[in-house]
DNA sequence: TAAAAATACTCCATAGGTATTTTAT
DNA sequence: ATAAAATACCTATGGAGTATTTTTA
């Protein structure tokens, strides 16, 4: 018993007649013919009476042709299903965000699933690197993304750098500190400033430019995942937010001396020798998108 | 996309090996290596990652399996309830019985298919021959039994002849006529007459042998449908009933003078050329059974 | 090094095509 | 007589086997 063959025999059914069935199924009558007969033999008894130039299901024809019906929608079902997967109709991604890139593209992120791809499912994980990669490992994340500096290399993982991302001090235009041409680390304490929670990798190079009064416990005076929160206080206030400077482009780049001269390097991290989620393509593209664009 | 493919690749998801779930197969590895090729080609990915020595259900594969497993099982449901159908396991009976049969064989059918086939349906239709060939001709019944001489013959239509049914005047063993030699036709006058309505065939007959008299509306005091009635009333009271000799052995068969002699010719009407539900098989070896043994 | 999957090749069964016969209208 | 289905025969594709290579644990 083939599809193919129960392909035959519902349009035959359908149309009721070997030469016009065969014709619309693209095959000679004879072949047609064959194909209904190997149906017969296999089930065991005809489905068809050939009576003489027409012919009409039997009884038992009938019962099988509801049954036969049902399988091939469902084949064709399973066809669609293969191609939406392929093109992120359809499907689901399980994607870790560190707190860096969770901050910056969680929303974007959310945004695009909704608009581009109503029908998926997305699930997105926060937490530490140690913790994702561990899900990644165990299959319950398609991907991560990360800063990368702060991934143990690993020959199982496959990192696809994104993008660099510079992080900087920003303040308002009409900040007391914008105009000045070059700024003491330890002018900016006398504001507020505020951050997403700091990876160790960008608290060791804090520390290592500034001393140790610069560790984020001591130096981020308002944290808060949310970036975008982050930002409207510093354009409303005289905070100064410690960010990837993409982030916000409208706002005024401090230039604290010594530079900060921190790289965040976000990346893309899989599971080296397994085959993508049919997702992660574009979402690479997208990811790319937000982090230069913004 | 082959039935066969999805089932070499449930069984090699579920096996976790080409060389183990090839042996269970009945194949060599490599023709299931090309198997599930030939499937991941077409579907446009693959569904297993090949990591070394073992193998693992890509994000696709696992969206994959849970609608081949549906379709296979589909199509082995649409194989068992072939089967079913050819054995009247399953499906459904649609039957015309005329006035005599149906008398007699209405409630043994009955019996049969609730304690033999429970699964299957079963619809009795009663009427005049006429408008059960009509029913038979348009295919609302699957088959008919009646009275053959009440049939006029067609080239659409085969019969095929279960029983010769010996038609005879009974009565109770205590009955007054019960130890006469001979009985004239007049002298069952003297009793009521019990009948389930008569074709015209055993009217003809009937007012041949003994005049107009013997008409079934004059002749026949007590008229019902149901023959065990009918039965029980000439075993508990002095009437005479006309029916189907073997329909009640334990009663007296009246040597009425002349001999009656009408014999019904039970017979199963199906359309010519046309395939035979699948229960009618078994049905005609029931009938012939009931209608002997009784 | 050994075991497992992929590749190369060969072969055959079967699906499909063409030509013809049979059948029923 | 004609139109439709069945049959006969041929071809070719694809599925399966054997032998071999590649890969990785």
């Amino acid at each position: 018993m083939t599809l193919v063959q129960l392909k035959h025999f519902i349009e035959l059914a359908r149309i009721g007649s070997f030469s016009r069935a065969a014709d619309k199924l693209h095959l000679t009558q004879p072949a047609l013919s064959r194909s209904i007969k190997a149906l017969e033999d296999e089930l065991g008894q005809a489905v068809f009476d050939r009576v003489g130039r027409l012919i009409e299901l039997t009884p038992f024809g009938q019962h099988i042709l509801s049954r036969a019906q049902g399988l091939v929608d469902e084949a064709q079902e399973l066809r669609i299903s293969a191609q939406q997967l392929q093109q992120g109709e359809i499907g689901s991604l399980r994607i870790g965000l560190g707190s860096g890139p969770g901050a910056l593209l969680m929303t974007p992120l959310m945004m695009f699933m909704a608009t581009e791809h109503p029908k998926a499912h997305l699930d997105i994980s926060r937490g530490s690197t140690a913790l994702l990669v561990q899900a990644l490992r165990e299959r319950q994340l398609d991907g991560l993304v990360l800063d990368i500096r702060s991934l143990t290399p690993h020959a199982d993982l496959k990192v696809d750098v994104l993008q660099e991302m510079k992080g900087s001090f920003m303040c308002r235009k009409a900040h007391p500190l914008a105009k000045r041409k070059q700024v003491p680390f330890a002018a900016l304490r006398d504001f507020p400033i505020a951050s997403t929670p700091l990876s160790d990798e960008v608290a060791r190079i804090l520390m290592e430019r500034y001393g140790p009064e610069a560790h984020p416990d001591t130096l981020v005076n308002l944290r808060c995942e949310e970036i975008s929160s982050l930002l409207d206080v510093a354009r409303t206030s005289d905070a100064v937010v410690l960010a990837i400077r993409q982030a916000a482009p409208d706002l005024v780049e401090l230039p604290v001396f010594p530079a900060l001269n921190a790289k965040a390097r976000f990346g893309l991290v899989t599971m080296a020798s397994r085959s993508e989620a049919p997702f992660l393509g574009k979402l690479r593209k997208l990811m790319r998108g937000i982090l230069t664009d913004t």
